[in-house]
DNA sequence: GATTTTCTTGCAACCGTTTGCGTAGACAGA
DNA sequence: TCTGTCTACGCAAACGGTTGCAAGAAAATC
């Protein structure tokens, strides 16, 4: 016996013998209706358990209150992490968040944002495919009014908005404390050439050492595209070389696990004959019995949240003054990643 | 120089000099128009990059193409990839999908209900909070209209869609597998009592003991609530009997991990003092030096898909007879959990 | 009692799109 | 020339709310 339709505004004019107008001024408790009809309102509204159209307020409105994510998986529990903080700080906001994975793939990327874009979000966070090296897709958002802010993967232009954990402060902190553990020798797992934090990492490696007046090898600091198989040949040609370095500074948590795993099975052992260091600092690593030693936290709720705020800041900024012509501005938050040891030897 | 609106078809009409229906009738191919306008229309829709107003679409069709889903939290693997078979589907049937965690909070999970239902979601995909074991606020959905499936943590209730894994015949492999490797005293790791994976577990554990003929002792299946704390006291528990449980089955990988983790600092030699096995076989327990020795695999990917087509397809039942009052049928699908080794010792 | 003010309420437009129905014009047949 | 049939398009209502403006009724002022 199921209602063919939900109670709206009108049925409770229809009942009331008030008009639409009435009914709707009355449920937001506008001073201008009288107290009688208006309680005679709100109690009727109760007993129908009449709840608004979202839809049709978001069609009046031109707004949705939802905003769009897109990032390149929600299985690194990097990202999950960073949903809760963007979930929680658009939830605060009365926003709800559309999700939506790339995998990696720029098509998926494209379509995704035409899916948002004809919903009409009212913004966007993302962080970028792996592969992305165009952003023609999401700059054609400014066309259409829907902010954007990236976070984690972010573009290397200026003309964005970008919360992102900065890789040199971490990594300095990491291979400082490699050295300082004796290791001479230190491997990169980069990760792709274009992305901003692979190129960070080369410098601030070659940065550090050059300080420390150590020789640089630069056929330690390899390049992969953050696929298993890229990690396991990379390791391959590290594992090779002679002398074999004895650390390796892994990309994120989950390259330093396929890392270790290629390493265990070549008979090494962990913390022993090779140490790893990666970055995210993500608990799964807890598990292990031999964890990498070090990590660098990179704070991805933190990171979330501030992507969020960010861009709830920009939406109400737009909402107010729709056409002020004040030039453009990008926020370019720069959170500082922070080396964590987890094991002592 | 940003547009203030985005084209519509109003505008379209306006310089082409014809009525709005025209407009809409030629973007939709419709035969009623003649071959001149609908180029003329589809030409200048192509120029000025318009595209229909979803939001306008989604009203006045009194749909929105979306589907919410609702579930424990994002971090566990089982969770994301049950998302992932979710999302092919629904995007293959051109619907978006709208995620919210419950984090076990069955606060949070009414509230979650309310606003899905309050944006008018086509239907919802949910798995139940632990601590849930109240459905009114999903049995109100029936009254909306909103249609309903349950995949994973399922309530017991026959009137309700659900698609799970069915602890029985998973189980009894994994305890048959145990007693061939010469265990006699298994612990379980359960999770809450009114779960219904709980429940099926416990009964099949008696039921294998028995045709077996082994001494079945109660005081080896400890209820958890599924967080850290309470594994790590169970697994105290369980530690402290005597003579000591030689192997341990866990409720999912996670609890395996914090449950290993903890024997480990006890001094057990995992899969040596003592053997784990599992459910849900995600990903990262490859990564331990030291897996659980085998582990029931339950295919969220499978599971989320399935629970998808079925959704969809109520969905499209109801939008065509809208109001056939055959006698609402519910679908009880069960997928055969199967055990996986991994390792033969 | 007339006029002004205040309090309540209704009217109507609007948001962008779809769609049933009506109709002008072209053309053919009688 | 008059009907009748198509073809190609326009009108207008509807989806469920919000909101500026007007206006009637009641209360206050003189």
């Amino acid at each position: 016996m199921k209602e063919d339709r939900l109670p709206t505004i009108k049925e409770i004019a229809r009942r009331l013998n008030v008009s639409v107008s009435t009914v709707s001024r009355a449920l937001h408790d506008h001073p201008g209706i009288g107290l009688r009809t208006k309680t005679r309102v709100q109690q009727l509204a109760r007993e129908l358990d009449y709840a608004p159209n979202q839809n049709a307020i978001f069609f009046k409105q031109r707004k949705t209150f939802t905003i769009g994510v897109i990032l390149p998986n929600l299985k690194e529990e990097f990202f999950s992490e960073a949903i809760n903080g963007i979930e929680e700080v658009a939830t605060g906001h009365k926003y709800s968040v559309l999700i939506s994975q790339s995998r990696d793939d720029i098509e998926r990327e494209r379509q995704i944002l035409t899916t948002m874009k004809n919903n009409r979000v009212d913004g966007i966070i993302a962080s970028l495919g792996a592969n992305t090296t165009q952003y023609d897709h999401f700059a054609a958002l400014k066309k259409y009014g829907i902010p954007l802010v990236f976070f984690d993967r972010v573009p290397t232009l200026p003309e964005f908005n970008k919360v992102y954990s900065n890789m040199n402060s971490g990594t300095r902190e990491a291979i400082e404390f490699l050295i300082e553990k004796g290791h001479r020798r230190i491997g990169v797992l980069n990760g792709p050439e274009k992305m901003r934090s692979s190129k960070e990492r080369t410098e601030t490696y070659m940065q550090v050492l050059m300080k420390k007046r150590l020789k640089i090898d630069l056929g330690l600091v390899i390049s992969t595209d953050l696929t298993r198989e890229s990690t396991l040949q990379a390791m391959q040609h590290l594992l090779s070389q002679r002398p074999r370095p004895t650390a390796i500074l892994a990309i994120n948590d989950y390259i330093a696990l396929d890392a270790m795993q290629f390493a265990r099975q070549q008979k090494l052992k962990i913390n022993k004959d090779i140490c790893f260091v990666s970055y995210a600092n993500l608990p799964v690593t807890s598990y292990l019995e031999t964890p990498p030693m070090a990590s660098v936290e990179q704070y991805p709720y933190q990171q979330g949240a501030k992507a969020a705020e960010i861009l709830m800041q920009i939406i109400s900024r737009g909402d107010k003054d729709e056409k002020s012509s004040e030039p453009e501005t990008f926020q370019n938050i720069v959170i500082n990643g922070q080396l964590v040891v987890h094991s002592k030897r």
